[in-house]
DNA sequence: CAAAAATTGGTATAATTTACCAAAGAGACG
DNA sequence: CGTCTCTTTGGTAAATTATACCAATTTTTG
């Protein structure tokens, strides 16, 4: 697996910003023409490296003005306890983000709720009825300073 | 403004998923025909509801291994403290993700690095050289157990 | 320095997006 | 209950963009 050269990653930062470039803009933004600029990016496809195209929406046209950190605790840190607990988190929607981590929580998870109401609803009926949690701490965000998707390159 | 109907619901979940979609595939995902589809689209782009297109990267391709949570006080919360800080924040790559916070710390930041000398590059010469910064905490991530970017429609 | 391999750039074709217009559907009002 | 208006839909044609193919150039290797 070759890695990457500059012209990939400028391919790379370019289609983190705006996926929607021609294939012409971007191989003037690269120093390319087109075909070679485009037989790089579907080889970038096919290495798995670029991993997906997506829209990003507006929270707020949502109407999902709620931002929750939660901080986890599991009874028991057992391999079959961690892929019991991923495997229930990984069908909410509510939550976008969840980590595993060192120090004196297990997880962390980043979850988005309309009100204070529905995410009340949601810790109620899923997150407190899973077997094994310890402990649950919620920290509310006040806003959103930064969010980025694009990694740095 | 006129809010969203279930086509439109429907609309920003499939392009949250994958963006790459055709006009007419999405449009059979959402029971119309191409055109009245792409007005809707568009429709969505104009009204800010969809705010951008990107391509998403793999973080191990890009060898960031290391993703950090970072809890930060500052030494005062006046308002032109917080935009300093907000301003320092938003040019750097390395920052995905920063939340201002209820509780006991002011900030929430999630911060990503090739590895552990490479962050703490990132924090001996970006954030602890900030003004008036009382307290930063590294939480560590062992792994990324959920990452989504579609929010719940 | 020469041969081989990889990468590039141009052109032609296929696929997709976009603009335009007529038809169907929904809502308001007598 | 019908008719007028406003909104949304769907089809077609034109313009734009992506993609495949091949020759030319550059880079690598022995």
């Amino acid at each position: 697996m070759p890695d990457l050269d500059a012209i990939d990653r400028k391919i790379l930062a370019s289609l983190q910003t705006d996926s929607r470039l021609t294939m012409q803009e971007l191989a003037d933004k690269v120093g390319l023409s087109v075909s070679p600029c485009h037989r790089r990016v579907k080889l970038l496809e096919e290495r798995g490296v670029i991993t997906r195209y997506v829209a990003t929406v507006d929270q707020k046209a949502l109407g999902l003005h709620v931002s929750v950190f939660i901080s986890i605790k599991l009874a028991r840190q057992k391999e079959e306890d961690l892929n019991r607990f991923a495997r229930a988190i990984s069908k909410w929607d509510e939550v976008l983000e969840c980590y595993l981590m060192t120090g004196n929580r297990d997880y962390l998870l980043r979850v988005v709720a309309a009100d204070l109401s529905s995410y009340e609803a949601f810790l109620k009926n899923k997150l407190t009825r899973l077997d094994g949690i310890a402990s649950i701490e919620s920290s509310f965000a006040l806003s959103q300073v930064k969010y980025s998707i694009a990694l740095p390159v």
